[in-house]
DNA sequence: CTAATTTCAGGAATACTGACATAG
DNA sequence: CCTATGTCAGTACTCCTGAAATTA
């Protein structure tokens, strides 16, 4: 697989292996929770307010990596079907606080259950040092990619 | 950050922080690829082609990480921008090769260049060390989530 | 003839960009 | 004035389903 020096080495690059490992998960994690009849977006934003309940619209966007649009429109439909929750008016500002319901509680653990199955397939492929040292690069790059002004 | 036992913790989830760490890196990339006109899917099958001159449309779909319909729908465009080409008639089988053209080649230089500053930016976060343990780990978890069978 | 691969064509789900009003 | 949020509208991208053609 030689290399002209015009283009990047896929075979080497970092950029498309972090894009094929991540390809990966979300296939993996789109085939379990397929059955439930839920998405990867739509799980995360479930498994983020259960860690913090009462987050905005906007916090959760930031937090699953989407656009408060998309955000947007996904909590309609998690409302819709008695998912979430969320007060008629702003108690305070424009910030429509958002919380899980019984039922939206009982999703997330069905789908809570079903994406530990593919972390821990995910994981069993690491000794604990290489555990450790993937958290410790992850965190490296993503930091690199957002503070290195341009 | 305490976790009820329920869900996942999202702070030490090597999941999130994979799909964190992709999604830092297509933002930076799209930014730096939006100037040219080019989307990330766009300049990865320029650069699989490069790579692999006379590839498949279904071997640049699973080389990009995309279905077979995406990449299809991409190389019409690609096709009609003159940046690829095709010939009218399989020479065996019904394998259409798919070539750069002199522009598409041009193309290439210009999105890989800029997509070069974005990688060097993920990686000067990282020790010499850090990146070969980045390279390995990245490639044990995506082992482990294909080969696993359940 | 059967099975596998590839090329296509809709239709649906998902996410993004742009824009605007409002609140602090 | 400036920033952040919620919202609406339009667009782009990708996926899924499925059909037709071809080859082994």
């Amino acid at each position: 697989m030689g290399q002209d020096g015009a283009g990047i080495d896929l075979d080497t690059s970092l950029g498309y292996l972090l894009k094929e490992a991540s390809s990966a998960l979300r296939t993996a994690m789109d085939d379990v929770l397929r059955p439930l009849g839920m998405s990867v977006t739509h799980y995360a934003c479930l498994e983020l307010l259960a860690q913090r309940p009462g987050a905005s619209s906007a916090d959760l966007a930031r937090g699953t990596f989407v656009t408060r649009q998309t955000m947007h429109v996904l909590l309609q439909a998690l409302e819709r079907d008695g998912e979430v929750a969320r007060p008629t008016a702003a108690p305070t500002g424009r910030v429509l606080p958002v919380q899980l319901t019984a039922h939206g509680r009982r999703r997330l653990a069905q789908a809570s259950a079903a994406v530990r199955t593919v972390e821990d397939r995910m994981l069993s492929g690491l000794t604990t040092t290489e555990r450790a040292d993937a958290l410790r690069v992850l965190r490296a790059m993503v930091r690199a990619l957002r503070d290195t002004p341009r």
